[in-house]
DNA sequence: ACGTTAATCGTCACGCAGTGACGTAATCAA
DNA sequence: TTGATTACGTCACTGCGTGACGATTAACGT
């Protein structure tokens, strides 16, 4: 169930990487080289901040893809040509995360203890820029306090434990939906996202932080003292 | 977040159990003495059962709440009296495991260390008898293959997680919404949907085997021989 | 016996998300 | 200029979920 449903009559667990190869599907012409047709009247990008301004503004359920369209000067047919769903607009960077995580581990050296490459490879790619916080910050909030944007979160979320579960998997030198790599794909995640709720209660903290330490606690099966005892910085 | 967001003015994080003591909102009078008014011509039980049989046989998004409610013999109005969404008819039963949940952690005596106590409450709250397990199985499916079900699964599990964090925060000390708990709780459903989810593709297998072997591996930090070593039975 | 109260249900109407079909506008290539 | 390509707008439609209102059925009080 999950990748096994997903990849119809692929031969292994192999071609499941595949199945996220569609990683600009957001909506016509992501970017590339010449273009041919009529160019696109908008981005994706700008649709986002649009919709991140007015979900801030009046609420997720009180924003009508309606209204979105109309502050970018589309119409709500094209909105859709962009986004499959109006949740979707705000999963784009978290998206584009699970690539930079698929790269990352690739470029994990051997010698390096599973865990630990998990635990540097995830804390490294949550390294954000100090001007990039505020938009991330934002976008979280809405995604941990909206019922709508939580439910969405699923889809989302699937492709980036595969991501961990197959680094774990050829570790191990099992499949991808085995038990070990499955439960390690999914539990990286878990904690991860609640270092994410803790770092969006603290206004001034560093979410790497976070992670590191929730990360940490996970590879020690939670029998540490109970956390507070972080030296600075590690990874 | 999470947490925070829906206990409004609450003391601290103890009310938020008695936000989740809402436990048959599952439609008009759930039992109870004797009634007053007009007697409900339908159950939520029927409801599920009825749907898991259209769902089944038709699709989840072929079947609309339309024909539900004509094959139980009420109106479309009336199954949303029962249950909020169309996808929720499926979570009666995970949703009542909660409430075994917080009984068996009350019920754990105080030397049991904790991650122990969690997997013994665990798998012990998911001993099926073998009549049921079919229906199970055949939710369990649905679940797992339906998007649209995905996405509904994150607000169910939020109560699961949750009463898993109050336990680790008691004995840790800490209150629900601190890291360590936060993350216990989440890590915890997280390898229980993985041994779930290797229970579905093997027809004969026993799932606290697997979600035994799954906890065992989460409290071991992962670094064990990778499974493939189990006692038989331990729990 | 009769009215009151309480609980469930059905009908109707509405807003909004998401989809398919079809025609139109804008660009590049030959 | 002609054709191919890409993006867009309009229209119509299905289905979920909600609010309002009245009708139905039973227990309770006098």
């Amino acid at each position: 169930m999950q990748a096994a449903s997903q990849v119809p009559p692929g031969p292994t667990a192999a071609s499941a990487a595949r199945t996220i190869s569609r990683p600009g599907r957001t909506g016509p012409r992501a970017a590339g080289g010449p273009r041919r047709g009529r160019p696109p009247g908008t981005s994706a990008r700008e649709l986002e901040l649009i919709s991140l301004r007015l979900f801030t503004e009046n609420g997720f359920e009180e924003t009508t893809v309606e209204r979105i369209a109309a502050a970018a000067g589309v119409s709500r047919r094209t909105f859709f040509r962009y986004f499959d769903t109006k949740a979707d607009v705000l999963w784009q960077a978290f998206d584009g995360e699970v690539q930079r995580l698929r790269e990352a581990f690739a470029a994990v050296p051997p010698g390096v203890p599973l865990m630990d490459a998990i635990r540097q490879v995830v804390v490294g790619a949550n390294r954000y820029r100090a001007e990039d916080v505020p938009e991330l910050r934002t976008r979280m909030n809405l995604i941990g306090s909206v019922p709508a944007l939580q439910a969405s979160a699923a889809h989302h979320y699937d492709a980036w434990e595969r991501a961990v579960s197959e680094f774990a998997a050829a570790r191990l030198g099992q499949v991808a939906d085995s038990l070990y790599p499955l439960a390690i794909g999914r539990a990286t995640l878990a904690v991860c996202r609640a270092a994410y709720d803790r770092w969006l209660d603290r206004a001034d903290a560093d979410l790497t932080v976070y992670l590191d330490q929730a990360l940490r606690a996970l590879a020690a099966g939670f029998a540490g003292d109970a956390g507070r005892s972080i030296p600075a910085r590690t990874s």
